[in-house]
DNA sequence: GGCCGATCTGGAAGCGCTTCCAGGCCGGGG
DNA sequence: CCCCGGCCTGGAAGCGCTTCCAGATCGGCC
């Protein structure tokens, strides 16, 4: 069917091993046979299977992007930035959505024993101690992205840091009564950043000399419907918060649109804050934390790649700061 | 290293081919060697290797998506209905984005000569000929999602009838000057969904006995800014029109954001429709004809999967109904 | 009892690469 | 002139599967 290295051979009167080290750019091939079998390949149209390639030297040229891919559409933003890298590098994207936290550990091992893919992009997700071991005895380099995991490289953004910010921005402008909105979906794959960020609005609000009482700490399921609830849980508390930060930006869309429904306007009597700066912030005008999403991607890629280059032994772990983008839902209260 | 099938067949007194036969449900086992068998491979903790199975067979077990990335966050909601249903057959996705469109046959290329995927699922994108014809040549199936191929298995919604629709709706409310806005990146990639809808909203106009004055017909950049300028030149228009449709939900967003920086209010001022009612839509209200995206990606991906369980032997053509969804940015014109 | 088919099994060949090893060839030094 | 080392090169072995073919076993029938 195919055209083989055989084929090549034959046709170009040398032997395969010469053909193969044309393909990986061997020195160990005279320039005269290097041009004559590249002509040869070019004539023939042929393309190594790379399924060959990767059983002879154990290993594939896939990397492996393992993410919560039902979440946010932050984890968009941040593909678009490893594809660039993994393209760039001639290796091959393949995406293991996890809809729940039993699959994360299971995706994890077969990634490696049967799939055999060169390295691992974890996004967000922490998997357990057994199959991080698993993972570091398969020798395949694991990077983590928005995580940040002892012995690997990884790229994080500092959450509390993040819910603080939100906070002190609200506290700058006089609010004094700020709820906070996050969802349990988080906790249960095991993410951290919405209550890092629910713990940095926290520690701003107490530094601040200002009260957060536990009910103006709404958690609830993902989702619209929720959010709403949420949202209208805090406004029928007497008294209502003024403003209201959101785990993330979709969720403060979802906060927006019930404060709406709720017959109070955005931002006269509700300012809210999101975090994250997905695409649509912009469009609707949201204030948020902004994380460098795609870049945190790329940079993870990065380091992956380099890793299985060879240019990078150690692990490394890179911290990339955040800063809040003051757009029209946040303004001083009434 | 890992554990082969050579140590399966030693460790349980057995050939390799009977063991491959039992990995394979093959029904040329006894009972009882099967279960010994079985028992061995649970204790080794033994993991059959894609890829020699891959090279062995000729084929790969992995599904190639190409999608246009870089695009709207309709692809996002297309891939999950995607991913769901490959990894439910146990098969890999791997992902190619395009964000070129001279990337677009060399990624189709390579993707079948070297990669020796099992199947191509493509999103939006047309190939050319010469492609299509390589493609058809290797007998690697191929399902078009949002794209309708003579020859070929795919999913497909009219969008000459949604455009009708928007315009429909806004006729109906009493509109009559009605502009369009789309941009040429749809064009540039071959893309024919935003000029379908601009045909729509042009036959719709010229039934109802509407003028559709070239003017009103703004195309140009993606993007945020693009639209800004779009909007602002329609509504500087003499008389400006009094709705405008977008070609899909993120540009509707970036003409709501224009008009209330030109400051006219949505909907008081102005209408808008979009089209294919992203996640966000929701969120803000945005009225706009619903295509089931999510969905198109299940069909498309059942489809391929089928073709390759060999339950498929005919291309099918499906269609998929839009429906308009009426939120708040739509109401009859002053 | 012998033969035949049905049923099951072992193992070799082959998938298309990489890599290692054994040479062949050449030039230069003894 | 011979030998040795440095370059290149051809080709076999091996990666871990599937599949095919040959054979073993067994029961049933003549």
């Amino acid at each position: 069917m195919g055209v083989t290295i055989q084929d090549v051979a034959k046709e170009a009167g040398v032997g395969v091993g010469t053909v193969s080290r044309v393909l990986n750019d061997s020195p160990l091939v005279s320039a005269e046979t290097r041009e004559r079998v590249e002509e040869v390949i070019d004539r023939l149209d042929y393309r190594p299977s790379a399924v060959a390639r990767a059983l002879s030297l154990g290993q594939s040229n896939d990397i492996a992007v393992v993410a919560p891919f039902i979440t946010t559409p932050s984890v968009v933003q941040r593909l678009r930035g490893v594809s660039e890298v993994i393209h760039r590098a001639e290796r091959e994207l393949v995406l293991h959505d996890v809809e729940t936290p039993e699959q994360r550990d299971d995706r994890l091992e077969r990634i490696v024993s049967i799939h055999r893919a060169a390295g691992v992009l974890v996004f967000s997700l922490a998997p357990d101690p057994k199959t991080m071991e698993r993972l570091r005895a398969a020798k395949v380099p694991v990077v983590f992205c928005d995580r940040r995991v002892e012995g690997s490289s990884n790229v994080w953004i500092d959450d509390v840091a993040a819910g603080r910010d939100a906070a002190q921005h609200l506290i700058d402008l006089g609010h004094t009564r700020i709820g906070f909105v996050g969802d349990r979906f988080h906790g249960a794959f095991g993410l951290t950043a919405s209550t890092d960020r629910a713990e940095g609005y926290r520690l701003a609000m107490e530094q601040a000399g200002l009260e957060a009482p536990p009910e103006y700490l709404a958690i609830g399921d993902p989702g619209r419907e929720a959010a709403h609830r949420l949202t209208d849980q805090l406004l029928g508390l007497d008294p209502p918060p003024t403003a209201i930060i959101a785990a993330y930006d979709l969720l403060a869309l979802g906060v927006i649109e019930a404060a709406g429904a709720a017959g109070r306007v955005v931002p006269a009597d509700l300012s809210v804050v999101g975090f994250d700066d997905i695409e649509v912030a912009g469009y609707v005008g949201l204030t948020t934390v902004r994380q460098p999403l795609r870049e945190s991607g790329e940079i993870a890629a990065r380091l992956l790649v380099e890793t299985l280059d060879g240019g990078r032994t150690e692990p490394e772990s890179v911290h990339l700061d955040t800063e809040i983008v003051i757009r029209s839902t946040s303004v001083p209260p009434k």
